[in-house]
DNA sequence: CAATACGTTTAGTATTGCTTAAACGTATTG
DNA sequence: CAATACGTTTAAGCAATACTAAACGTATTG
Protein backbone atom coordinates (compact mmCIF):
# COMPACT_ATOMS: atom_id res chain seq x y z
CA UNK A 1 0.00 0.00 0.00
CA UNK A 2 1.26 3.45 -0.82
CA UNK A 3 0.73 4.39 2.95
CA UNK A 4 2.59 1.63 4.95
CA UNK A 5 1.09 3.19 8.50
CA UNK A 6 -0.54 -0.51 9.96
CA UNK A 7 -3.51 1.73 11.40
CA UNK A 8 -5.09 2.81 7.84
CA UNK A 9 -4.26 -0.91 6.79
CA UNK A 10 -6.60 -1.67 9.56
CA UNK A 11 -9.31 0.77 9.02
CA UNK A 12 -9.36 -0.03 5.43
CA UNK A 13 -9.38 -3.88 5.54
CA UNK A 14 -12.27 -3.36 8.43
CA UNK A 15 -14.40 -0.71 5.74
CA UNK A 16 -13.91 -3.47 3.05
CA UNK A 17 -14.96 -6.26 4.74
CA UNK A 18 -17.87 -4.32 6.09
CA UNK A 19 -19.49 -3.80 2.78
CA UNK A 20 -18.13 -7.00 1.63
CA UNK A 21 -20.86 -8.22 4.43
CA UNK A 22 -23.75 -6.09 3.08
CA UNK A 23 -24.20 -6.67 -0.34
CA UNK A 24 -21.40 -4.20 -1.84
CA UNK A 25 -17.92 -5.91 -3.25
CA UNK A 26 -14.70 -5.68 -0.90
CA UNK A 27 -12.95 -3.94 -3.38
CA UNK A 28 -15.61 -1.37 -3.66
CA UNK A 29 -15.50 -1.01 0.14
CA UNK A 30 -11.91 -0.43 0.16
CA UNK A 31 -12.39 2.09 -2.14
CA UNK A 32 -14.72 4.09 -0.13
CA UNK A 33 -12.22 3.95 2.72
CA UNK A 34 -9.47 5.16 0.36
CA UNK A 35 -11.18 8.16 -0.71
CA UNK A 36 -12.17 8.81 3.05
CA UNK A 37 -8.58 9.09 4.26
CA UNK A 38 -7.28 11.07 0.68
CA UNK A 39 -6.88 14.32 1.00
CA UNK A 40 -6.80 14.81 -2.68
CA UNK A 41 -8.79 13.36 -5.55
CA UNK A 42 -7.59 10.21 -6.34
CA UNK A 43 -7.04 8.88 -9.96
CA UNK A 44 -8.04 5.10 -11.00
CA UNK A 45 -3.99 4.25 -10.76
CA UNK A 46 -3.81 6.27 -7.72
CA UNK A 47 -7.08 3.88 -6.47
CA UNK A 48 -5.18 0.77 -8.03
CA UNK A 49 -1.78 1.53 -6.74
CA UNK A 50 -3.21 2.70 -3.22
CA UNK A 51 -5.10 -0.53 -2.22
CA UNK A 52 -3.14 -3.18 -4.68
CA UNK A 53 -6.04 -3.97 -6.70
CA UNK A 54 -6.14 -4.11 -10.32
CA UNK A 55 -7.33 -1.20 -12.24
CA UNK A 56 -10.23 -3.18 -13.80
CA UNK A 57 -12.11 -3.61 -10.35
CA UNK A 58 -10.83 0.19 -9.42
CA UNK A 59 -13.08 1.27 -12.78
CA UNK A 60 -16.11 -0.78 -11.86
CA UNK A 61 -15.93 -0.18 -8.14
CA UNK A 62 -15.49 3.54 -8.92
CA UNK A 63 -18.50 3.21 -11.26
CA UNK A 64 -21.17 1.70 -9.35
CA UNK A 65 -20.21 4.50 -6.42
CA UNK A 66 -20.66 7.20 -8.81
CA UNK A 67 -23.81 5.72 -10.26
CA UNK A 68 -25.60 5.35 -6.42
CA UNK A 69 -24.44 9.01 -5.93
CA UNK A 70 -21.86 8.45 -3.29
CA UNK A 71 -18.53 9.25 -5.01
CA UNK A 72 -17.85 12.06 -7.61
CA UNK A 73 -15.62 12.64 -10.73
CA UNK A 74 -13.25 15.69 -10.78
CA UNK A 75 -11.50 16.98 -13.75
CA UNK A 76 -7.62 18.73 -13.48
CA UNK A 77 -7.51 20.70 -16.45
CA UNK A 78 -4.37 20.03 -18.50
CA UNK A 79 -4.44 16.68 -17.12
CA UNK A 80 -6.52 13.45 -18.89
CA UNK A 81 -7.09 11.59 -16.44
CA UNK A 82 -10.40 11.49 -14.11
CA UNK A 83 -10.04 12.09 -10.33
CA UNK A 84 -12.70 10.59 -7.72
CA UNK A 85 -13.96 11.99 -4.43
CA UNK A 86 -16.27 12.19 -1.95
CA UNK A 87 -19.05 14.91 -2.20
CA UNK A 88 -18.75 17.24 0.70
CA UNK A 89 -22.39 15.79 2.26
CA UNK A 90 -21.20 12.16 2.12
CA UNK A 91 -23.57 11.30 5.28
CA UNK A 92 -26.51 12.59 3.60
CA UNK A 93 -25.67 10.81 0.38
CA UNK A 94 -25.32 7.26 2.80
CA UNK A 95 -28.81 8.07 4.75
CA UNK A 96 -30.30 9.09 1.44
CA UNK A 97 -29.35 5.46 -0.34
CA UNK A 98 -30.82 4.00 3.14
CA UNK A 99 -33.62 5.69 2.79
CA UNK A 100 -33.30 4.61 -0.80
CA UNK A 101 -33.14 0.90 0.04
CA UNK A 102 -36.39 1.31 2.52
CA UNK A 103 -38.67 2.77 -0.04
CA UNK A 104 -37.71 -0.38 -2.10
CA UNK A 105 -39.11 -2.60 0.53
CA UNK A 106 -41.92 -0.52 1.09
CA UNK A 107 -42.46 -0.99 -2.90
CA UNK A 108 -42.68 -4.75 -2.12
CA UNK A 109 -44.64 -4.43 0.83
CA UNK A 110 -47.47 -2.57 -1.45
CA UNK A 111 -46.82 -5.74 -4.14
CA UNK A 112 -47.35 -8.00 -1.13
CA UNK A 113 -50.75 -6.51 0.13
CA UNK A 114 -52.02 -6.40 -3.10
CA UNK A 115 -50.83 -9.96 -3.61
CA UNK A 116 -53.14 -11.42 -0.39
CA UNK A 117 -57.11 -11.31 -0.24
CA UNK A 118 -59.06 -10.04 2.06
CA UNK A 119 -59.52 -12.93 4.05
CA UNK A 120 -56.02 -12.04 5.47
CA UNK A 121 -56.55 -9.07 7.41
CA UNK A 122 -53.84 -9.05 10.26
CA UNK A 123 -51.23 -9.48 7.46
CA UNK A 124 -52.70 -7.08 5.62
CA UNK A 125 -52.40 -4.53 8.50
CA UNK A 126 -48.63 -5.47 9.32
CA UNK A 127 -48.32 -4.29 5.67
CA UNK A 128 -49.90 -1.80 6.28
CA UNK A 129 -48.20 -0.65 9.41
CA UNK A 130 -45.35 -0.91 7.09
CA UNK A 131 -46.12 1.45 4.22
CA UNK A 132 -47.39 4.07 7.00
CA UNK A 133 -43.97 4.13 9.28
CA UNK A 134 -41.96 4.45 5.68
CA UNK A 135 -43.94 7.08 4.81
CA UNK A 136 -43.41 9.12 7.85
CA UNK A 137 -39.65 8.43 7.89
CA UNK A 138 -39.29 9.60 4.46
CA UNK A 139 -41.07 12.59 5.35
CA UNK A 140 -38.88 13.49 8.50
CA UNK A 141 -35.42 12.52 7.81
CA UNK A 142 -34.94 15.01 5.46
CA UNK A 143 -36.26 17.57 8.50
CA UNK A 144 -33.53 16.07 10.61
CA UNK A 145 -30.72 16.26 8.52
CA UNK A 146 -31.18 19.86 7.65
CA UNK A 147 -31.76 20.41 11.46
CA UNK A 148 -27.69 20.01 11.19
CA UNK A 149 -27.34 22.59 8.44
CA UNK A 150 -27.89 25.28 10.99
CA UNK A 151 -25.59 25.22 13.36
CA UNK B 1 -46.19 -24.12 -2.86
CA UNK B 2 -49.16 -24.05 -0.45
CA UNK B 3 -50.17 -21.47 -2.00
CA UNK B 4 -50.24 -21.69 -5.87
CA UNK B 5 -51.56 -17.52 -5.97
CA UNK B 6 -49.07 -16.42 -8.88
CA UNK B 7 -49.32 -12.74 -6.76
CA UNK B 8 -47.91 -14.07 -4.12
CA UNK B 9 -45.24 -16.10 -5.73
CA UNK B 10 -43.95 -13.29 -7.00
CA UNK B 11 -44.15 -11.44 -4.10
CA UNK B 12 -42.01 -14.09 -2.51
CA UNK B 13 -39.75 -14.12 -5.39
CA UNK B 14 -39.23 -10.63 -5.59
CA UNK B 15 -38.86 -10.08 -1.86
CA UNK B 16 -36.63 -13.27 -1.48
CA UNK B 17 -34.42 -11.32 -4.56
CA UNK B 18 -34.18 -8.19 -2.77
CA UNK B 19 -32.72 -9.63 0.16
CA UNK B 20 -30.07 -11.83 -1.55
CA UNK B 21 -29.09 -8.72 -3.06
CA UNK B 22 -28.71 -6.62 -0.08
CA UNK B 23 -26.12 -9.41 1.82
CA UNK B 24 -28.57 -12.07 3.28
CA UNK B 25 -29.79 -15.01 1.78
CA UNK B 26 -32.63 -15.47 -0.73
CA UNK B 27 -34.16 -18.02 1.14
CA UNK B 28 -33.92 -15.60 4.13
CA UNK B 29 -35.44 -13.09 2.44
CA UNK B 30 -38.29 -15.78 1.21
CA UNK B 31 -39.01 -16.68 4.98
CA UNK B 32 -39.42 -12.84 5.88
CA UNK B 33 -42.02 -12.25 2.88
CA UNK B 34 -43.58 -15.83 4.09
CA UNK B 35 -44.00 -14.82 7.66
CA UNK B 36 -45.17 -10.99 6.17
CA UNK B 37 -48.16 -12.37 4.63
CA UNK B 38 -49.09 -15.55 6.75
CA UNK B 39 -51.91 -15.35 9.22
CA UNK B 40 -50.60 -17.27 11.99
CA UNK B 41 -47.17 -18.17 13.51
CA UNK B 42 -45.29 -20.53 11.09
CA UNK B 43 -43.51 -23.96 11.97
CA UNK B 44 -40.40 -24.40 10.45
CA UNK B 45 -42.26 -27.16 8.77
CA UNK B 46 -45.05 -24.96 7.06
CA UNK B 47 -42.03 -22.24 6.14
CA UNK B 48 -40.37 -25.33 4.27
CA UNK B 49 -43.08 -26.99 2.88
CA UNK B 50 -44.52 -23.47 1.77
CA UNK B 51 -41.38 -22.09 0.37
CA UNK B 52 -39.81 -25.87 -1.26
CA UNK B 53 -36.99 -25.23 0.46
CA UNK B 54 -34.96 -27.54 2.98
CA UNK B 55 -36.10 -27.80 6.75
CA UNK B 56 -32.04 -27.28 7.29
CA UNK B 57 -32.56 -23.56 5.16
CA UNK B 58 -35.71 -22.81 6.93
CA UNK B 59 -33.93 -23.77 10.68
CA UNK B 60 -30.63 -21.39 9.37
CA UNK B 61 -32.61 -18.55 8.71
CA UNK B 62 -35.65 -18.10 11.77
CA UNK B 63 -32.40 -18.70 13.17
CA UNK B 64 -30.29 -15.83 12.05
CA UNK B 65 -33.78 -13.34 11.72
CA UNK B 66 -34.20 -14.37 15.67
CA UNK B 67 -30.93 -13.05 16.16
CA UNK B 68 -30.95 -10.16 14.75
CA UNK B 69 -34.55 -9.42 16.00
CA UNK B 70 -36.81 -9.33 13.55
CA UNK B 71 -38.58 -12.65 13.74
CA UNK B 72 -39.68 -13.78 17.45
CA UNK B 73 -40.78 -17.50 18.44
CA UNK B 74 -44.09 -18.41 19.48
CA UNK B 75 -45.20 -21.79 20.93
CA UNK B 76 -48.30 -23.41 21.55
CA UNK B 77 -49.88 -24.99 24.25
CA UNK B 78 -50.02 -29.35 23.69
CA UNK B 79 -47.84 -28.55 21.28
CA UNK B 80 -43.80 -29.40 20.83
CA UNK B 81 -43.47 -27.56 17.54
CA UNK B 82 -41.89 -24.34 17.40
CA UNK B 83 -43.57 -21.31 15.65
CA UNK B 84 -42.35 -18.29 14.50
CA UNK B 85 -43.84 -14.88 13.33
CA UNK B 86 -43.27 -11.33 12.51
CA UNK B 87 -43.04 -8.73 16.56
CA UNK B 88 -45.85 -6.57 16.40
CA UNK B 89 -43.49 -3.18 15.24
CA UNK B 90 -41.78 -5.08 12.50
CA UNK B 91 -41.03 -1.79 10.81
CA UNK B 92 -39.69 -0.22 13.89
CA UNK B 93 -37.47 -3.13 13.84
CA UNK B 94 -36.09 -3.13 10.43
CA UNK B 95 -35.68 0.83 10.95
CA UNK B 96 -33.47 -0.14 14.32
CA UNK B 97 -31.84 -3.00 11.96
CA UNK B 98 -30.83 -0.06 9.32
CA UNK B 99 -29.32 2.36 12.42
CA UNK B 100 -27.31 -0.39 13.73
CA UNK B 101 -25.69 -0.60 10.28
CA UNK B 102 -25.09 2.54 10.30
CA UNK B 103 -23.43 2.59 14.21
CA UNK B 104 -21.13 0.20 12.97
CA UNK B 105 -20.01 2.10 10.09
CA UNK B 106 -19.47 5.36 12.46
CA UNK B 107 -17.55 3.26 14.27
CA UNK B 108 -15.26 2.65 11.60
CA UNK B 109 -15.27 5.77 10.64
CA UNK B 110 -13.89 6.67 13.57
CA UNK B 111 -11.39 4.54 13.77
CA UNK B 112 -10.26 6.07 10.45
CA UNK B 113 -10.16 9.51 12.41
CA UNK B 114 -7.63 8.62 14.77
CA UNK B 115 -5.67 6.57 11.88
CA UNK B 116 -5.05 9.63 9.98
CA UNK B 117 -1.96 12.18 10.96
CA UNK B 118 -3.10 15.97 11.72
CA UNK B 119 -1.89 16.59 8.24
CA UNK B 120 -5.05 15.53 6.30
CA UNK B 121 -7.05 18.41 7.89
CA UNK B 122 -10.29 17.92 5.34
CA UNK B 123 -10.12 14.27 5.35
CA UNK B 124 -10.19 14.48 9.48
CA UNK B 125 -13.13 17.01 8.77
CA UNK B 126 -15.09 14.78 6.68
CA UNK B 127 -15.08 11.62 9.02
CA UNK B 128 -15.94 14.33 11.70
CA UNK B 129 -19.16 15.47 10.19
CA UNK B 130 -20.00 11.59 9.85
CA UNK B 131 -19.98 11.06 13.57
CA UNK B 132 -21.97 13.81 13.85
CA UNK B 133 -24.64 13.79 10.98
CA UNK B 134 -25.31 9.73 12.46
CA UNK B 135 -25.24 10.67 16.29
CA UNK B 136 -28.28 13.63 15.11
CA UNK B 137 -29.77 10.76 13.68
CA UNK B 138 -29.62 8.28 16.57
CA UNK B 139 -31.08 10.51 18.93
CA UNK B 140 -33.90 12.13 16.68
CA UNK B 141 -35.02 8.75 14.80
CA UNK B 142 -36.68 7.18 17.63
CA UNK B 143 -38.46 10.49 18.98
CA UNK B 144 -40.09 10.17 14.90
CA UNK B 145 -40.93 6.66 14.95
CA UNK B 146 -42.93 7.93 18.85
CA UNK B 147 -44.96 10.36 16.78
CA UNK B 148 -46.48 7.39 14.78
CA UNK B 149 -47.85 6.15 18.07
CA UNK B 150 -49.61 8.69 18.99
CA UNK B 151 -52.36 8.64 16.51
C1' DC C 1 -38.36 -49.14 25.85
C1' DA C 2 -39.26 -49.03 21.07
C1' DA C 3 -41.03 -45.73 17.94
C1' DT C 4 -41.86 -41.31 16.59
C1' DA C 5 -41.49 -36.22 16.31
C1' DC C 6 -38.73 -32.36 16.05
C1' DG C 7 -34.85 -29.35 15.43
C1' DT C 8 -29.80 -28.93 14.58
C1' DT C 9 -25.39 -30.07 12.64
C1' DT C 10 -22.46 -31.66 9.08
C1' DA C 11 -20.37 -32.68 4.79
C1' DG C 12 -20.70 -32.19 0.01
C1' DT C 13 -22.30 -29.89 -4.10
C1' DA C 14 -23.55 -26.17 -6.91
C1' DT C 15 -23.95 -21.52 -7.73
C1' DT C 16 -22.81 -17.03 -7.52
C1' DG C 17 -20.08 -13.25 -8.52
C1' DC C 18 -15.60 -10.99 -7.32
C1' DT C 19 -11.16 -10.22 -9.15
C1' DT C 20 -7.78 -10.07 -12.58
C1' DA C 21 -4.88 -10.17 -16.96
C1' DA C 22 -5.25 -9.24 -21.39
C1' DA C 23 -7.42 -7.36 -25.28
C1' DC C 24 -9.64 -3.44 -26.95
C1' DG C 25 -11.21 1.37 -28.29
C1' DT C 26 -10.30 5.97 -28.28
C1' DA C 27 -8.08 10.17 -27.60
C1' DT C 28 -3.72 12.55 -27.33
C1' DT C 29 0.92 13.52 -28.04
C1' DG C 30 5.30 14.45 -30.53
C1' DC D 1 1.00 8.60 -38.27
C1' DA D 2 3.37 5.91 -34.98
C1' DA D 3 3.53 5.75 -30.07
C1' DT D 4 1.64 6.44 -25.79
C1' DA D 5 -1.88 7.24 -22.15
C1' DC D 6 -6.13 6.17 -20.28
C1' DG D 7 -10.35 3.85 -19.25
C1' DT D 8 -13.51 -0.05 -20.30
C1' DT D 9 -14.84 -4.65 -21.57
C1' DT D 10 -14.21 -9.52 -21.78
C1' DA D 11 -13.17 -14.12 -20.56
C1' DA D 12 -11.49 -17.15 -17.18
C1' DG D 13 -10.14 -18.59 -12.67
C1' DC D 14 -11.15 -18.74 -8.10
C1' DA D 15 -13.04 -18.18 -3.47
C1' DA D 16 -17.01 -17.76 -0.73
C1' DT D 17 -21.29 -19.45 0.66
C1' DA D 18 -26.13 -20.85 0.07
C1' DC D 19 -28.55 -24.99 -0.12
C1' DT D 20 -29.61 -29.71 0.57
C1' DA D 21 -29.75 -34.68 2.12
C1' DA D 22 -28.49 -37.38 5.60
C1' DA D 23 -26.95 -38.27 10.09
C1' DC D 24 -27.55 -37.03 14.67
C1' DG D 25 -29.25 -35.74 19.49
C1' DT D 26 -32.93 -35.28 22.37
C1' DA D 27 -37.46 -35.22 24.03
C1' DT D 28 -42.00 -37.33 23.86
C1' DT D 29 -45.36 -40.66 23.14
C1' DG D 30 -47.96 -45.08 23.60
Amino acid sequence: MGTADPDIQVFIDRFGRFFEETGASRSGGQILAWLLISEEPQSLDDIAAGLHISKASASLGTRQWEQSGLIERVHKRGDRKVYYRLPSNIAHSLTQASLQKFHQLVELAELGRDAIGADRPSARAVLDQFVRVYRHLNERVPEILAELEEE
